[in-house]
DNA sequence: ACAGTGACTACAT
DNA sequence: AATGTAGCCACTG
């Protein structure tokens, strides 16, 4: 796949650990602000994609684990998420603004 | 080719 | 502040 899921995935594949990013500031980044769905579609996928996409580093606009059900792994997204550093209480990751990080701005 | 779908967001009640 | 509704666009059957 050489489209629009592929960008998704190279993106998040540049999420450094220790941060998080949106789907929305994904979708931006890509040229259109307004498919932030398709970027959730995109991760969706993504456990079926070489190489891996850390996937536990893509959270929702108020840094909510929102794709932690669709996720595949012995380790919850939490867990991952906890071990590179990355406070998760519930499914909420704290001090969330701190360390989202943003492609448009970033790159 | 058409309609349904979804790991989202923004706006409106 | 907390729900509800409605756009949104690429992919799949």
């Amino acid at each position: 796949m050489n489209d629009f899921y592929s960008q998704v995935f190279d993106i998040v594949r540049m999420v450094p650990k220790g941060r998080v990013t949106t789907y929305g500031a994904i979708a931006k980044a890509l040229g259109s602000g307004k498919s932030s769905r398709l970027v959730g579609i995109a991760m969706n996928h993504s456990h079926q994609v070489e190489p891996p996409v850390p996937a536990h580093r893509v959270v929702n606009r108020n840094g909510l684990l929102t794709g932690k059900h669709h996720f595949i792994g012995a380790l919850s997204m939490q867990q991952l998420l906890d071990a590179e550093g990355v406070m998760v209480i519930g499914d909420q990751v704290q001090d969330f603004r701190s360390i989202m990080w943003d492609p448009m701005v970033e790159l």
